[in-house]
DNA sequence: GCGACAG
DNA sequence: ATCTTGTCGC
């Protein structure tokens, strides 16, 4: 699949962030897909002691619960590790395996956030907007903004804001289980969003994608040799 | 100044 | 992210 946006970024923070705040203008918070039965899904792992990426992304067929496609890039990452400025980190490799991609997934789900974000631009916000598909973020952990607690039953939700606005929601996607963080990347919104992350969490806290991206990432760390 | 801070 | 085992609870 072909990538539509490529941006480059300075590495001067100050200047990254102004960047980021451009972008953010151009991501749209409109209603996703519903039925979308090719979703493309993305994670990193990291070597333990050397500053290795490998960053892994599948196609998952909703249709029958199988992955399609499997594609990965791994190198070393051009920025470290900065909180606000995270997808600098990781779009640019996890832009060269989507690449590889024969079919174009019809939705991404990005282990990250959306526009739950300082400058509305998170990693899944930087991957749907230069792939130009819609994308939703899904995190285990908060970052920005103010949530309450959410209920422990399925699709029990509460929204996630900040200044009043509403930019993302805890979403608890299984009985009993902490929630995940959910937050419209480009081309979703909130109800969107919503729904289609409820339809990936089928057996676990994560959605299947993301779990099976978890688990490339992992794999290709345990059999590339140095 | 101090603590917090997606992965 | 990574370092790390078993264990208690729904």
């Amino acid at each position: 699949m072909d990538i539509k946006r490529q941006q480059e970024f300075p590495h001067n923070p100050a200047l990254a962030e102004a960047l980021q705040t451009q972008l953010a203008h151009q991501i749209e918070i409109t209603q996703g897909p519903d039925q979308a039965r090719l979703i493309g899904a993305a994670d990193v792992a990291y070597h333990k002691h050397q500053n290795i990426a490998y960053a892994a992304v599948i196609l998952y067929d909703m249709q029958s619960h199988t992955v399609l496609e499997e594609a990965s890039w791994i190198g070393e990452p051009e920025y470290p590790y900065t909180s606000g400025l995270f997808s600098l980190r990781e779009a640019p490799l996890l832009l060269r395996a989507f690449a590889q991609f024969k079919r174009t997934p019809e939705a991404l789900l990005i282990d990250g956030h959306g526009i739950a974000h300082p400058r509305r631009f998170g990693l899944a916000s930087h991957l749907g907007w230069s792939l130009d598909i819609p994308t939703v973020g899904v995190s285990k952990t908060p970052f920005f903004g103010d949530h309450a607690p959410v209920g422990d039953q399925r699709g029990d939700q509460a929204p996630i804001t900040d200044q009043g606005q509403i930019i993302g929601l805890s979403l608890c996607t299984q009985p009993h289980t902490k929630p995940v963080y959910v937050s419209p990347a480009h081309r979703f919104d909130m109800q969107s969003a919503y729904t289609f992350v409820l339809r990936c969490c089928t057996r676990y806290r994560q959605p299947e994608p993301l779990r099976k991206a978890h688990d490339l990432s992992i794999r290709l760390r345990a059999t590339t040799p140095l």
